[in-house]
RNA sequence: GGGCGGUUAGCUCAGUUGGUAGAGCGCCUGCCUUACAAGCAGGAUGUCACAAGUUCGAGUCUUGUACCGCCCACCA
């Protein structure tokens, strides 16, 4: 067979190349996954993305790390799934829908519930199909077949299962309390969807008038118009100003209502006047208060943040200008004591970004501290799972033990409708407080329930809420398994290996996974979990819709390629669990990080083609391994260095230092292989070199080439596919996706042979730098002259002389013990010295200059170093080896001073 | 009010168990040396935020301070 030579074009196209292999490895189902596999189970879920638009950087970084973990535990031979999907996203994604309705001048009302959610599904196909898309630009390898959305029929069904055996324990229950009420979106929303913002607010003071005997009290407040619905006031029951007043009543203003003076120890006597007005309906703590002396409970506000019949004059008004007439209206009654300006905190709603009202409705909770002290139990008892970096579970377990229940209903229509029937004709075809229900996984199973208790003649209507997003997003790691049903995926692959996600939704999903895989099978949903940083912008702000500073990671796609994107990113988590900055310029849509990577794909690329054109048209399996008495010297020494950096990229991975392993992958391929490598073997590949010293070279390039591809795969998986494709020439479909990641062989690392090769390289450089220093031409050949006492570098240098003449472009090298004396140029490296004779274009003062400036630094050394080895106490207590370290430092440095002087002395 | 990160070259960041500071980008000089100018060779650049302590020795450990950032928190 006549080989033909594999080429590759001369410039890197990574938009054609991403594109075939992604094609490639999704039409051959390469990533699915099979349970039958052998191999220990490696498996992901990915933290599904709301289907709210598009994905933004912090998915591609977030995506490129599991991709990275996933891609090497399956080079590793683990049985591997990373199993992909999205997420409704109720809230989020109802917003978006209202907003466009808004638009059109319509409400979700008028159009009602089915055509709304017919907008919905319609939305999410459209948005799930761009994230999708996205995802597959990332390269992801992901398993398609096993694709889930959180409400497909298989989660949804999980989901009935989860609340109905939930309900069916006792802790999901239905109830009247205090809940963040957002009146943007017009729903209740959890303690985890509010957000205190410190604001520039004011106190207003307030007089309310005692009922008898004349005299005030005065109470302070950061929301006047909520005293319209005080029902006492509060003292501490200690506070002796106030004692005698307990039990008796004043004139609320405005309401004129006559309302208690009462004691509670909440109060804090030493702050303010030590009198809180207490409006039960409107605060959580006044709620509580509320609830021990038995008072009223006044709810002055409606569903949308206005004020209703309760507010008497006020009702209508919006609740904010509400407070300014109720200042006013205080004000001109003589109420009003004074103003302060008064920075506070107020809850604001996430998504709505509106301060939220507390306000008591009746809605779902989730009775928590059973399902969060079971958590709590694995992670102390068993200390799963483990988090990475460890300070997060700290974060973790704090929250989980200060957790409370857990509001579920959100008063959406996108989302799981709640799985409860109302009997509503118990109550006059109304749902109300009372109105009796039944928990069931279907209309049909409701009924019989619902008839089995109150006969055939009911009617039954479902609860039209929905159930919070995290609710389903809490099963994800076995939902979409086939949870409830036991499936052989479930056996096989849960529970997963790794969550990796970001620290800022440790409280929402991770925490309600462990929860609910606690409860509901038994085990941790995961064995680790890696919390990864931000990215942010090129100001270090967080990047966010708001402040429209996102980065497309398609437009960087676009300029350099998604493998360089990807490197990019990963290279940057050297510290683990840390922010990464992007750098970006808005002008030209240019990263100078990214552009640094797509470089180095350039560079792979580049080596690629060199060492391909070089191989005789063979593959490295057709060249195979070269028989180690026919190595040279630097091919012993790649080899050596190769092993090395697999050991420890693999070391690297299997602990998470994912930044760590992509910068050692960068300074083997760059440096090694390509600087050094390759320059020392060029002149080996002539077709005039000798056959057999050729053919060894070819193979250990190959061999080398090939494992960079292997090791660079899981960090930059298409333009590594391509170029071994081409390698190897592979027409039989063979992948390097499933090829095996390379294993350190210790037995090729040889670390003497390493340093052997760091002084001929040291010589190298001090040869071209005097050759700079002094202007030669570089296409100049000259004559060198290597000094040294020591035989054992005058060994070394000898085996490496056709090295230092390659590459230092010398013609005539001479190895010696002594050196002439004459004028030459002049440098050290180590104990050896390197003498370039060039009579004739020397500049003496240039030199002396030179030479004095390096006489300098060796002197500030030997004058440490000395006055270390001088202390007593460094050479009595530190360890031998660092002791001698010194001493030899010392001598190799006064040697170099010898040396220097010596030249100076002959100018 | 509690807790957690960070502060190292002009910029972005590394720095393993304490042994005397590094990489990329940028900058300066010289090179189109037939893999790569998206490149090659060479060069310059640091009171490691501040202070005290432990130690023979601190970027690294301890304590405190300052500044930046984040998380949690029911004082009206």
């Amino acid at each position: 067979m006549t080989a033909s030579i594999p080429t590759l074009p001369s410039q890197y196209d990574s938009s054609t190349t991403e594109a075939k292999w992604q094609a490639h490895w999704e039409e051959n189902g390469v990533f699915i996954a099979d349970p039958d596999h052998e191999g220990e189970p490696y498996c992901v879920v990915i933290p599904p993305p709301n289907v709210t638009g598009s994905l933004h950087m912090g998915h591609a970084f977030e995506n490129a790390l599991i991709d990275l973990l996933v891609r090497y535990h399956r080079m590793r031979g683990r049985n591997t799934l990373w199993l992909p999907g999205t997420d409704h996203a109720s809230i989020a994604v109802q917003t978006i829908l209202e907003r466009q309705l808004r638009a059109e001048n319509k409400t979700r009302d008028e159009i009602g519930r089915d055509a709304f959610l017919e907008r919905a599904w319609a939305w999410k196909e459209e948005s799930g199909g761009t994230i999708v898309g996205q995802l597959r630009r990332l390269g992801v390898s992901v398993d398609w077949s096993r694709e889930r959305f959180t409400m497909d029929e298989g989660l949804s069904q999980a989901v009935l299962t989860a609340f109905g055996q939930l309900y069916d324990e006792g802790l999901i229950y239905r109830g009247q309390y205090m809940v963040n009420w957002c009146p943007a979106s017009q729903s209740a929303v959890s303690d985890l969807e509010v957000e205190n913002k410190e604001v520039d607010g004011h106190l207003w003071h307030f007089r309310y008038p005692l009922t008898e005997g004349g005299g005030y009290m005065e109470v302070a407040t950061t929301r006047p118009e909520t005293m319209l619905g005080d029902t006492a006031v509060a003292v501490n029951p200690t506070d002796e100003r106030y004692t005698h007043l307990i039990g008796k009543t004043v004139m609320l203003p405005i309401m004129n209502r006559e309302i208690p003076i009462i004691a509670d120890e909440y109060v804090d006597a030493s702050f303010g006047t030590g009198c809180v007005k207490i409006t039960p309906a409107h605060d959580p703590n006044d709620f509580e208060m509320g609830k021990r002396h038995n008072l009223p409970f006044i709810n002055i506000m409606n569903k949308d943040g206005s004020l209703n019949e309760n507010a008497g004059e006020f009702q209508g008004q919006d609740r904010f200008e509400a407070r300014k007439n109720v200042v006013k209206r205080m004000e001109a009654d003589g109420f009003l004591v004074k103003i302060e300006d008064y920075k506070h905190a107020v809850p604001y709603s996430d998504r709505g970004k509106v301060p939220v009202e507390p306000l008591i409705s009746t809605q779902w909770f989730v009775k928590i501290r059973p399902m969060a002290d079971r958590a709590l139990d694995f992670l102390d008892n068993h200390h799963d799972p483990v988090f990475v970096p460890e300070r997060w579970t700290k974060v973790y377990r704090d929250w989980l033990v200060n957790l409370k229940d857990w509001c579920i209903s959100r008063q959406l229509w996108w989302g799981h409708q709640i799985p409860a029937w109302y009997v509503v004709s118990e109550t006059n075809g109304e749902i109300t407080d009372d109105t009796p229900f039944v928990v069931a996984a279907n209309d049909a199973e409701a009924r019989e329930k619902a008839e089995a208790k109150f006969g055939a003649d009911i009617q039954l209507e479902q609860d039209p809420d929905v159930l919070d997003t995290w609710f389903s997003s809490g099963l994800w790691p076995f939902s979409t398994m086939g949870w409830p049903d036991s499936t052989k995926d479930l056996e096989t692959y849960y529970p997963t290996t790794t969550l990796v996600t970001g620290f800022d939704i440790i409280f929402f999903w991770v925490a309600r996974m462990t929860m609910m895989a606690g409860h509901f099978t038994g085990k941790m949903p995961f064995q680790s979990v890696y919390i990864h940083g931000l990215v942010r912008d090129e100001n270090n702000k967080k990047m966010s819709k708001s402040a429209n500073n996102g980065i497309d990671p398609l437009v960087l796609i676009n300029k350099y390629g998604t493998d360089a994107l990807r490197y990019t990113l990963v290279r940057e988590v050297t510290g683990a669990g840390q922010d990464i900055r992007l750098e970006y310029d808005r002008n030209t849509d240019e990263s100078t990080s990214v552009e640094a990577s797509r470089n180095f794909t350039n560079k792979l690329w580049n080596a690629s083609r060199f060492v391909m054109m070089n191989l005789d048209g063979q593959t490295p399996e057709q060249l195979g391994l070269p028989e180690a008495e026919k190595l040279e010297l630097c091919d012993r020494w790649i080899l050596s260095r190769f092993h090395q950096v697999s050991r420890q990229v693999g070391q690297q991975l299997d602990h998470f230092a994912m930044g760590e392993a992509a910068k050692e992958l960068y300074e083997f391929t760059w440096g090694d292989f390509c600087d050094w490598y390759i320059e020392l073997v060029k002149s080996r590949l002539n077709q005039e070199a000798d056959p057999e010293s050729r053919r060894v070279v070819q193979q250990t390039l190959a061999y080398v080439l090939d494992g960079i591809l292997r090791l660079l795969h899981p960090f930059m998986p298409h333009i590594t596919e391509e170029v071994w494709q081409t390698l190897n020439q592979v027409t039989d479909g063979r992948v390097l996706a499933l090829q095996q990641y390379p294993i350190a062989d210790e037995a090729w690392i040889d670390a003497d042979l390493e340093h052997q090769f760091e002084l001929l390289f040291g010589v190298i450089r001090t040869i071209r730098k005097l050759r700079a220093e002094a202007g030669v031409k570089p296409s100049v050949a000259i004559a060198t002259i290597l000094q040294s006492e020591q035989a054992s570098e005058r060994s070394i240098l000898t085996k490496g002389q056709a090295y230092i003449q390659d590459l230092a472009k010398v013609k005539d090298l001479t190895i010696s013990e002594t050196a002439p004396q004459q004028k030459m140029f002049a440098g050290v490296c180590g104990t050896v010295q390197v003498l370039v004779p060039l009579e004739g274009v020397v500049d003496v003062d240039a030199l002396r200059g030179k030479l004095e400036k390096d006489l300098g630094k060796i002197e500030g050394e030997i004058k440490s170093l000395s006055g270390r080895l001088k202390n007593p106490g460094f050479v009595n207590k530190a360890p031998e080896d660092v002791v001698q370290g010194a001493r030899d430092a010392l001598a190799e440095a006064e040697k170099q001073a010898q040396i220097l002087q010596n030249r100076l002395a002959q100018l």
